[in-house]
DNA sequence: CTTTTTGTAACTATCGTGGTTACACTGCTA
DNA sequence: TAGCAGTGTAACCACGATAGTTACAAAAAG
C-alpha cells in the first residue's frame, strides 16, 4: 500500500499558487483541475485541507486562493502532515492484540516500536529538509530546459 | 494509508522461528497463529513469501519450518521487500497524467520524484540497519524483566 | 439580485487487506 | 500402504481508504 496521492496533488496545488502571477487570471479549483488532471471537487477537498493547515487562504465567491507565507517557508513534510496521508506517527501498522501467553506476542510490539519510529521519522525529516521553493525552483528550472 | 501489518506480522513469525528450542514441539501455521492471533492461512500466506525470499525453509507435511541464516544475517529491510507491503521504489503514489500543457503539470512528477525517492531511501536505510538479531535480543530483555 | 465559485454531502467504483472455509497435495509413521 | 497432520492455494467475504462524480446550499462581489 502507498502514500496517497493526495500528497503529490497538494504540492501541485502549491506550485501553481507559488507561480501564479499577480495580474493572471484568477486561480479556480476548476483551473487547477485542469492542471492537475482531475475533478476539481478533489482540488476542494485538498484546498479545505491546506486551508485548516493554514497554508493558503481561500477567498469564497469569486475571489480566488493565495499562499499564507513564502514558498521558501513552507516544508514538504507541512504539507505531508496537512493532507493527512498517514496519521501522525503511525506509518508502520502492526497487528494488534498479539497473544499475551507469549514471550514474542508479549514484546513484539514494543521491540519493533523503535526501530518503525526512527524509520518513519527518517523519512519525515527529508520532507522536512524540502521547500516549496525547491520544488517550484526545479519546475522553472526544467521549463527553462525543455521549453 | 499505512504500511500493511504484514510486515510486523512476518517479523514476529521471523522471532518465533529464531527463538525456537531444537527439541521445542514444532512449529506450525498454527501454533505461530495463536501467538500472533490470526489466522493460520494468514501465516501461511507471509510465510510463502518469506520462502521465496529465501528466508524460510518449510517442510510441507509435519515438517516444521526453519530460517536459512542466523538471526543476525536477516535485515528487517529483507523482510520488508519479502512481504511486498510496498512495491519496490514507490512508497509514495503520485497523481500519473498530469496535464502536460501546464509548466507545472509537466515537471512537477520530475521534480518531485528526487526528493520522494530520498525520502523513501532515508526509510528503508533504517530498516537496513536493524536485524532479526536485534529483535529477539530486545525481546529476550524484556522477557527477563517482565518475567 | 445575479453570477461565480467555494464548501460539503452523498453516492459510486475500485483496490488492498485480513479473515475464513474448503480442499488437494505432501510426506512421515504406524 | 493406509492414515493423518500439516502445507499450499483458490475462492469468497467484509471492511476501509481512495478518488471520481453529481448536486446543491452558502458566500461574496459586481
Amino acid at each position: 500500500m502507498q502514500i496517497s496521492s493526495r500528497f503529490s496533488v497538494a504540492v501541485h496545488v502549491l506550485s501553481l499558487l507559488a507561480l501564479q502571477q499577480e495580474d493572471d487570471v484568477l486561480l479556480t479549483s476548476e483551473r487547477m483541475a485542469g492542471s492537475v488532471n482531475t475533478n476539481p471537487v478533489v482540488i476542494r477537498r485538498i484546498l479545505g485541507q491546506l486551508k485548516k493547515a493554514g497554508l493558503v487562504e481561500v477567498r469564497p465567491a469569486s475571489g480566488g486562493t493565495f499562499l499564507t507565507r513564502r514558498p521558501a517557508d513552507i516544508s514538504l513534510l507541512a504539507v505531508y502532515r496537512a493532507v493527512e496521508v498517514v496519521a501522525e506517527g503511525h506509518l508502520f501498522s502492526v497487528h494488534d492484540k498479539p497473544n499475551p501467553a507469549c514471550p514474542v506476542g508479549r514484546n513484539i510490539q514494543a521491540a519493533l516500536d523503535d526501530t518503525l519510529q526512527r524509520a518513519q521519522t527518517a523519512m519525515e525529516q527529508v520532507l522536512a529538509g524540502a521547500t516549496l521553493q525547491h520544488v517550484t525552483t526545479d519546475i522553472l528550472a526544467k521549463t527553462a530546459a525543455t521549453g
